[in-house]
DNA sequence: TATGATATTGTTATCGATAACAAATATAAG
DNA sequence: CTTATATTTGTTATCGATAACAATATCATA
């Protein structure tokens, strides 16, 4: 049933022609007569062949690129994914998706290997930067590794970054929680071996520092970004920190739990208590009450990973490395009933 | 700088061999003495060659499959996708991305002409059924298409299915509902040109009838899976069917938007109203309150798809065809608070 | 009509790896 | 010390496409 693949020299055979005129006809090459090209044009779709990409790849320039993420359970990660994507397509590009078992791998070599065996143009890199990953990922690169850019994590730590400014997010919200009016302000933070829990802390306490509060009163507890861990760290606040009012959490996952463990106690959201998340995921719109957040654009940044990619590709690029190159996207404030005292 | 890449001619060339020594050294094949066998290792891993996945590509069979999907932003498609991703890494496999712009494209040719000149293995389509995409896609076929495999639509539709037993676990949730005590139990549904949605309506449906339930009095709304719409879905149903003491709500997401709007309209869930989801995200064990729902294993629900790609490759499976290939999954009833009755 | 420019097609070498076969070397048996 | 056998290495052709170059056909102009 299943017979040899079509290859270039059947197609050729069929039209009566070389296989070089059939090339010149798939790359749209301008030497070929009208009505040749009408012919193999026909022939190519009668037939359904389709130009081994492997053959191409080996005398062309790569269309391919690798991205390799970890925690694609996290709405952040997938939704950048779907951003990297959607923009891969728009260009015609091919994607080979690496997923890290956890966060701590940092032994890129044998993923990056499998990548540069497929040539590929360059390689995102959307795991964020845990403990020191990041450094250690760098240190163990293997030579001649392709270009990569780096997602999520100190836009000052590789030589290509995109990063969304944490730190200006948190700030953000905290702000705004103390314009409410709220006193004593807790924060319940991501694991601090994060890049992206210790910024959003730093902004957290910068904006109680620069509203003149006193910051050794106001208190943090640590979650692990899912509601089980936001719940505990949240019912540890409660009892170590019983004048707090408000508490600004570094997910909106977490955020939830403490919604929900206000709700069990009886308080009152937001008029006896504020709460307010970080990442702006589409259900905080339907929390109870809806959650203050703030937003980020995870697909604009995937899409601006891949635009990146394609410009490396370019030739006037090759020119001086400039040091680093960076980019840094600010969330945006949400403000919603969870922090609005009446 | 970036000097011409390593091919295995200069591996050969630097440990004064011929090529074909290397290439037995790669392939680890028996006959190659040992001291040659180390002193190539010692030279390749010196200079950081890789070998051409394209060159390879070329002579040997495939280790790259393809997977199609279509919203990653939802939770079931992104953790399928990371079903699939590990266990790819578990088998060294690759996996090229396509991600479809949304659930209407029909036309796979060119994403799948894309796929087959990467000379895939196989094709994994997880992209649901939505309106008669599936046939459409099935009719439009190119010649000399991979084996494909279906996931997320009806069993019977493909040649290879594998499919989670939606209509099975919404009858579970709506048996559980009755057994609750709930007398009226309205049902918001998924949009009804999705075949999940179907199923989901017709197992709420006929676990009514099993229970001698009068199924011309039940209604039932459309959604469209997102909060906003089950939040609309619910506010027709409570004033078309205000006898309504429970609903059954298709997906996780817009039974958060129920609670959300039993709660603002003073509505006391469980005990007032009971309200069940389906999909189990991690998310619904906080909600206000937790919600029963029915959990489907979508990460199995990926791994398994692999595994059946894995198997299309051996030789054996190239037997006699019989007919349809299909496994189906069925979801698991979690109960929590949102229907427990006192 | 001859001539050079232009348009169209074909030939050969090549990308990097591997299969199939051939050759050389080492080892064992008689 | 041969001859047979096993072990190790090298040579050539090949996968499918394209680049570089060569060849032919077509056309306008002097």
């Amino acid at each position: 049933m299943q017979q040899t693949k079509i290859t270039i020299k059947d197609v050729a055979k069929a039209c009566r022609v070389s296989t070089q005129t059939i090339s010149r006809v798939l790359n749209n090459r301008t030497d070929v007569s009208k009505s040749t090209r009408a012919k193999v044009r026909a022939v190519i779709d009668q037939m359904g062949y389709q130009p081994n990409a492997f053959a191409r790849g080996m005398r062309q320039q790569s269309t391919t690129f690798g991205v390799i993420i970890a925690g694609l359970q996290h709405k952040g990660i997938s939704t950048t994914l779907k951003g990297i994507t959607l923009e891969a397509e728009n260009h015609g590009l091919n994607l080979i998706l690496k997923e890290l078992p956890n966060f701590e791998t940092v032994d890129m070599k044998p993923l990056i290997q499998s990548l540069m065996a497929h040539q590929v143009m360059g390689i995102i890199y959307a795991a964020p930067e845990v403990d020191n990953n990041w450094r250690r990922v760098q240190e163990n690169l293997p030579p001649h590794c392709p270009p990569m850019v780096f997602l999520k994590g100190n836009p000052s730590s590789a030589p290509i970054t995109i990063s969304i400014d944490n730190y200006q997010g948190a700030y953000l919200v905290t702000s705004h929680l103390i314009e409410q009016g709220y006193r004593n302000i807790a924060h319940i933070s991501g694991p601090l071996n994060w890049f992206e829990a210790r910024e959003r802390k730093r902004g957290w306490e910068q904006a109680l520092v620069d509203a003149g509060r006193d910051i050794s009163k106001q208190q943090s507890e640590q979650g692990l970004w899912d509601p089980g861990s936001g719940q505990k760290a949240f019912e540890r606040l409660s009892s170590n920190y019983p004048e707090m009012d408000a508490v600004f959490v570094a997910n909106d996952q977490m955020a939830l739990a403490v919604l929900h463990v206000a709700w069990k106690h009886g308080l009152t959201v937001p008029d006896d208590f504020g709460v307010a998340g970080f990442d702006g995921i589409s259900e905080s719109a339907f929390f109870v009450p809806p959650l203050t957040t703030a937003i980020q654009d995870f697909r604009g940044l995937g899409a601006l990973a891949v635009r990146k990619i394609r410009q490396l590709q370019e030739p006037e690029m090759s020119g001086p490395k400039v040091g680093s190159d960076t980019t840094i996207l600010t969330p945006k404030l949400l403000v919603r009933q969870s922090t609005q005292k009446d």
